[in-house]
DNA sequence: AGAAAAACCTAAAAATTATAAGGTTTTTCT
DNA sequence: AGAAAAACCTTATAATTTTTAGGTTTTTCT
């Protein structure tokens, strides 16, 4: 038995949907085929989930999120465009393709649309594009790495780490001692001190000594 | 006439130091042929410095920063190759060749070596490795991109600019009107207000709107 | 094992930052 | 051009954070 799995690709760039098409139509699935839509800019995007919600749903739709050259100021992203197809078309798939790695925009999506998967561009290659399909057609999200780092980082960063924090942290990790970081930080020892003692609260692990505060920091991703 | 440009290239991977030496040796400078020494770790660069004070100078020292497995816990790092070599040997040009483009060893590195050059390893290729050759020779300093972006953070961070502050300036490009970021940004609109106003006055923009904040911001690459 | 150093902790005063509640000026839209 | 909205600014109070100036406990070194 021959399934297809029909996906859409939505970007600006015409040789970016193509690229997609190609790889993703040549890949061999084990129990499906792969047909692949391409739409080229904003409007035809929009047009085509409107048409796809009356006839035939998508079963993965491919968003870039930039989706106007950076000095047009249009505020239409790929992001309205997810929204968009969660209404009409709750059943297919949303994954966004990036090019940045931001996590404040990486944070927004996810609020808002809460896709199915997130790929940093500079990250996909065949076989993550290929991998991409599988996942998310069965078992969703598929993250690649730095939209996973981003991702997480702004979930940890619900109790707030600041720039002196991280300096902190950055510090214990390569050794140095508490009582020289005044010479490298701009706050007094004291407050060092707090310092350290809230992040190991706000971590969890407030009896542990400085090691641990070393340890769960970098669990977290903040090293 | 043929004038020897002598470099010593120090790296814990053999493999990157015969790198440089070959691509360097092999390249065509106009005035001038290269010669690379290579140095395989931590003891044997700090051997050849130490020699090279007695006889003849190099004239460019490349160094790695991490010339330790990073599980190693050796606190020694190129750092303090670099800080020797000043001290040894302080008309040859020291250059860093990192893999990591973070701004806190960037900027704590330019204190302490004030180096010629620093490369970040990712963006290293044949003609940005030639290229530094010449622009360290003769009108020092050389950085890679990433490694500019990093340092001039920290330079503009000597007035600091927190996560919130980070996150104003992104919504504010983004187009977020003020009184709508209360939903994004966990803080009171006067708050946003004041830090809008704050962020102006330490740019030195005080009597200027919201745009010449955002361009502001990105020409010191906060967004 | 004992001394010295560093880490860890507390309490209170000083400084900074956030908020509330007003105002004025500028921009935007019809 | 005029109304409405948003941006911009001020002042006073509340809340938080930093600093100072001490402690105690743990770790490190001889």
């Amino acid at each position: 038995m021959e399934d297809f799995v029909r996906i859409l690709a939505i970007d600006d760039h015409k040789m970016t949907t193509l690229g997609y098409k190609y790889i993703l139509e040549d890949a061999e699935f084990d129990s499906f085929k792969v047909k692949v839509d391409v739409a080229t800019g904003y409007d035809e995007g929009q047009k085509k989930i409107e048409n796809s919600a009356k006839a035939s749903n998508y079963d993965i739709i491919l968003l870039d999120i930039q989706l106007f050259p950076a000095e047009a100021k249009d505020p239409r992203t790929g992001e309205d465009l997810g929204i968009l197809a969660r209404k009409l078309v709750p059943d297919s798939k949303v994954v966004f393709m990036s090019s940045f790695s931001d996590s404040y925009r990486i944070n927004s999506i996810c609020q808002a649309v809460n896709p199915d998967g997130y790929l940093v561009k500079s990250e996909i290659d065949e076989q993550s594009l290929i991998e991409m399909v599988k996942v998310v057609r069965t078992k969703p999200p598929y993250y690649t790495h730095l939209a996973l780092v981003a991702a997480r980082k702004n979930i940890a960063q619900s109790f707030k780490i600041d720039d002196y924090d991280r300096a902190i942290l950055h510090q214990l990790s390569l050794g140095t001692k508490t009582k020289d970081m005044t010479a490298v930080i701009p706050l007094s020892l004291a407050t060092i001190d707090n310092r350290k003692r809230s992040l190991k609260n706000s971590f969890g692990i407030q009896d542990k000594n400085d090691l641990a505060l070393i340890d769960e920091a970098r669990n977290r991703g903040f090293i």
